[in-house]
RNA sequence: GGCGCGUUGACGGAACGGUUACGUGGAGGUCUGCAAAACCUUUUAAAUGGGUUCGACUCCCAUACGUGCCUCCA
């Protein structure tokens, strides 16, 4: 089966087909920087490195950027205007380059934690401010920007088809807004591209705005100093390192009605070329039924999943359980549902130390389970990204798998399967998985002769000093099979 | 007020117009020196009401409930 995404542009599943033949440009919304992830952030960026690993395994060659947001992400709450950046600065008393500095170190941490393939560019929005003036310029340039008090501003009546990405009613919307807009905007719609810093403030983070940018001076100083707009980044970053149109864009289905809707007009305004010919959206996780929001302090992080005794791993599988598409649910009783099941299947790939690989002569597809499956894994994956069915799959391998003697597993191709799911699901189950010590097989070797002369008592002391070490053994018709407690 | 999405068994969660999803948990059983694991069975599955159809969880309509977005909130 060839690759099937749904574009969210089309709003149709369809075939993949990149730009250039096998080569796939991909740029992924990342985090803004002024706080720890939350379980529902790295949902999504789970999600889009299953996506990575499917790309890969259809042949192609991925070149991937992700930004970092450490400028120009306003809140819009009672502080209205204010950058998160410098909100959270002043929240724990440093500056707004040391919050980013510290929680996007903490990020790529957390991207190593969960087994992601890191992008090959993963870039910072300080330092695309060139880049980002530039664009502003190219816009001012052809005629789509306009200058107001507190910044300049793209006006999207200038771009037709303004709304037709997240299918917009922008008249419903202008008679049913909740909150007053800036008056000063000529549409509700119009966003803003570079912000001057107000008057009397001093920002941790601010650049001088260049003055062919300005229509008129700002209150007559000699310097407006500004910072860039929250959309600007990532069209500025992904135009300038992959080119103006790049074959997928993802992000949370969050960002359709704003974010990527105004990339794609300050984009394709100033470049004339399509941005992305397929947009990816995960949908957002909920946490016990409700909305992950600050207020209700439910944004667990991956270190309160490891303060419960769950890892990054169990995390993951728990994810990839459900569809990119689907609301999720994240409960830690479901969390633990997925831990047993990522124990479960690391129990069977220890078979692959304890099975030979005498049948591994002239293997073939139609013989081997194993090597069956791992068609069926990838035909899952090119469907739209099924992870759930992917592992069903796999699920119904590793029973045939333990359902049968060790003499019937083939340890070669285990191994090729194991090497197969850890490449396209990130799961790590050849690396949690080690063999055990010579002490250890030779207590189980004691074990089993003790068993042969009937001595139970030892056999049972035996199997005592084993649990003590982690493993557990289980007699089979066949000899002594054993696991990870 | 406007626009949209969802509602599957104890919990999570897929596919599919007609066949047991799968996983996790609970119960019973087989096997076993005892265990464990595995296997088998079980745990009334499709919010409600209509319609289309030979046949609907799967398509259409309505109702209820839930939920998201509405100009800088993942």
């Amino acid at each position: 089966m060839t690759l099937q995404l749904h574009n969210t542009l089309t709003r149709k599943t369809e075939p993949f087909t990149p730009i250039q033949e096998g080569k796939v440009t991909l740029y992924t919304c990342g985090p803004t920087v002024y706080d720890f992830p939350h379980v529902g952030n790295w949902a999504g960026y789970i999600y889009w490195d299953i996506l990575v690993r499917t790309l890969i395994s259809n042949g192609y060659n991925v070149e991937r950027v992700m930004n970092i947001t450490d400028v120009g992400h306003l809140v819009s709450d009672a502080d209205e205007g204010e950058d998160k950046l410098e909100k959270g600065a002043r929240r724990e008393g440093k500056s707004a380059w040391d919050i980013a500095e510290f929680y996007a170190e903490d990020f790529l941490a957390g991207i190593e934690k969960l087994g992601l393939i890191v992008p090959e560019h993963i870039v910072r929005a300080t330092e695309f401010i060139p880049q980002q003036l530039d664009l502003v310029r190219t816009l001012k340039q052809k005629g789509f920007t306009y200058q107001i008090d507190d910044g300049i501003y793209f006006d999207t009546s200038k771009f037709p088809t303004y709304a037709d990405f997240a299918e917009l009613d922008l008249e419903a919307q202008k008679a049913g807004a909740r909150v007053a807009f800036n008056a000063e905007k000529r549409n509700p719609s119009d966003f803003a591209l570079w912000k001057f810093t107000p008057k009397n403030e001093k920002r941790d983070m601010e650049w001088e705005t260049p003055t062919d940018l300005l229509d008129e001076p700002v209150s007559g100083e000699a310097k407006v100093m500004g910072f860039p707009g929250w959309h600007l980044e990532c069209s500025a970053m992904a135009m300038s390192i992959l080119g103006d149109t790049i074959d997928i864009h993802t992000g949370g289905i969050d960002h359709i009605p704003v974010h990527h809707t105004n990339e794609i007009a300050q984009s394709e305004s100033a470049s004339g070329q399509i941005f992305s010919h397929y947009w990816l959206h995960n949908n957002h996780l909920k946490v016990n039924g409700t909305k992950i929001s600050k207020s209700l302090g439910n944004g667990f992080t991956l270190q309160n999943l490891a303060d419960r005794g769950f890892s990054p791993l169990d995390y993951r599988m728990f994810i990839l359980q459900s569809h990119y598409s689907n609301e999720g649910n994240f409960t830690f009783e479901n969390l633990a549902a997925a831990r047993n099941r990522l124990n479960h299947w690391r129990n069977v790939a220890a078979l692959r130390h304890q099975a030979h690989d005498t049948l591994a002569q002239n293997k073939t597809k139609e013989d081997d389970p194993s090597l069956a499956v791992i068609g069926l894994i990838k035909t899952a994956l090119n469907d739209n990204l099924n992870s759930p069915e992917a592992l069903r799959v796999i699920d119904e391998v590793f029973s045939h798998l333990e359902s049968h003697n060790l003499d019937r597993i083939d340890s070669h191709a285990l191994n090729q399967l194991l090497e197969t799911i850890d490449q396209l699901l990130g799961l790590q189950l050849i690396a949690t998985t080690p063999d055990i010590d010579d002490e250890t097989k030779q207590l189980i070797i004691q074990r089993e002769r003790a068993r042969e002369e009937k001595n139970w008592q030892t056999s049972d002391e035996l199997r005592d000093r084993l649990t003590a070490k982690g493993i557990a053994v289980r007699d089979t018709q066949d000899g002594t099979v054993w696991e990870y407690v």
